[in-house]
DNA sequence: TCAAAAGTGTTGGCCCTACACCCATGC
DNA sequence: GCATGGGTGTAGGGCCAACACTTTTGA
């Protein structure tokens, strides 16, 4: 089927299952191969690349429908998934579809509730639906021209997920079940947009009592083999609850 | 006119007016007294308050509705708001207005977007409008009960607040134009939870740099007046986009 | 043998806390 | 004189950054 009859006919369905001017758009957060990665999408007959989104079920909670786009769009379940504010500007969404029907359930004014997802990398397996291109991971330093207010959404996004840092073990979401210190690091260091001191932050990170040393290297690199951790899921969530620190 | 009566005519506006589903609700804080107040209302034949709120105009921005609600409910204008989160349960809304007329606008299931707003006590003249009995202060330990989840998103916007502390002077807003070190210190404690060490507390706010201390004192009281001081807007400004600090 | 990983020691600085002192001042 | 406000001194601790040294280990 054609694109322009895809969306016509889901526009159909769209009016019966949706509430209507509320939409969803997730920033995906993904760790590979010493890069940070955000998953995009690319609809078919157009240029720009786009977040996963979708709309609200009436009877539907949102966090719920959260998980259902991003189960739909990676096969992952059970990703960490936080809102982190609207986007509502007048004009975001509405002139996107211009050309097609009048009264196509796209065409109204949308606000969107912005979600970021920390998901490991390798449980991820981007599905490619009937009116996109295309679904991939894009290195955090080479995001393509995005759609609407897409860029704005990813950039907000990146910021709070800093922001987060501070008080939050994050990696926890993003890596895979075990991995190296140095690893570990490099994550730290390409979301907050700095270099760390080795030491310091090994340190750092076995103060916080959270990581399970395995027994185990990785080999095959070059070079003495790194150690493998894991984080310990009960002391991790517990200090979680007491937040790690917080300034006053 | 009855209470019934002015629901069902607002609800034909409502329908004209605004876009449905999506709400907006306010936690407006002030200080007064050395306490730490909020405005709540009353409506008519209902025994609990709420947070003042509103609707979403069909072209308007998401944050001029909330300045619009706010003017509307206290005359002031300039409101410092901040988003911070969506409360959006499933029935969350739709059971409160039972016994009224199907297909009232009221009755539909309500995304909330929560806004908080700190407002200089002094210039606020709460606004009783005509479905509401009452639009009072109340004092943060002093909450009646709240309707629908009303309680909650107090209780999230507080958390907020109280992390914003952390690194922005947020006195700024809350305060009127001159105020004294203790009345200060005091907001500080009042919005942690908690004592703080006064010297300490005077040298971190001096050091700063965002306050201006005036000639004046506030005579009055028994004992010795206190010296007046008064946000330097410029430096205050320039503090913020700073960011106070941050760990890592 | 080389380069990376792992673990630890040390230093100095900064900031914060707690306490304490002294002075000023209004009643 | 007494309680409060204003301003400053200081000792101690915690944390962190920077650097450095050592040992281990895989190809």
């Amino acid at each position: 089927m054609e694109l322009r009859d895809l969306i016509i006919a889901h526009s159909e369905k769209a009016y019966q299952q949706y509430l209507p001017h509320l939409s969803i758009d997730c920033v995906v957060f993904g760790f590979h191969d010493a890069k940070l990665k955000v998953l995009l999408v690319k609809m078919k007959s157009i240029v720009q690349w786009a977040l996963p989104g979708g709309y609200l079920g009436k009877q539907e909670e949102l966090e719920e429908a959260a998980s259902r786009i991003l189960k739909e769009r990676t096969g992952a379940d059970n990703i960490y998934l936080q809102q982190f504010r609207l986007f509502s500007k007048c004009g975001r969404s509405e002139g996107f579809f211009n050309g097609f029907p009048e009264g196509l359930w796209h065409r109204q004014r949308f606000v969107a509730a912005g979600f970021y997802a920390l998901v490991n990398y390798t449980h991820v397996e981007p599905v490619v639906d009937a009116v996109s291109d295309a679904c991939e991971w894009k290195d955090i330093n080479g995001i393509p021209d995005l759609i609407m207010d897409h860029r704005t959404i990813l950039d907000e996004a990146l910021l709070n997920l800093r922001r987060e840092l501070n008080y939050k073990p994050i990696g926890y979401n993003l890596l895979p079940e075990v991995f190296t210190m140095p690893e570990l690091q490099k994550l730290y260091e390409i979301i907050l947009g700095r270099q760390l001191n080795r030491g310091n932050f090994y340190r750092k990170m076995m103060a916080y009592d959270i990581l399970d040393k395995l027994d185990e290297t990785r080999k095959g690199g070059a070079h003495k083999a790194p150690n493998l951790y894991r984080f310990n899921c009960e002391r991790y969530t517990k200090a979680l609850q007491d937040g790690l620190k917080e300034g006053w």
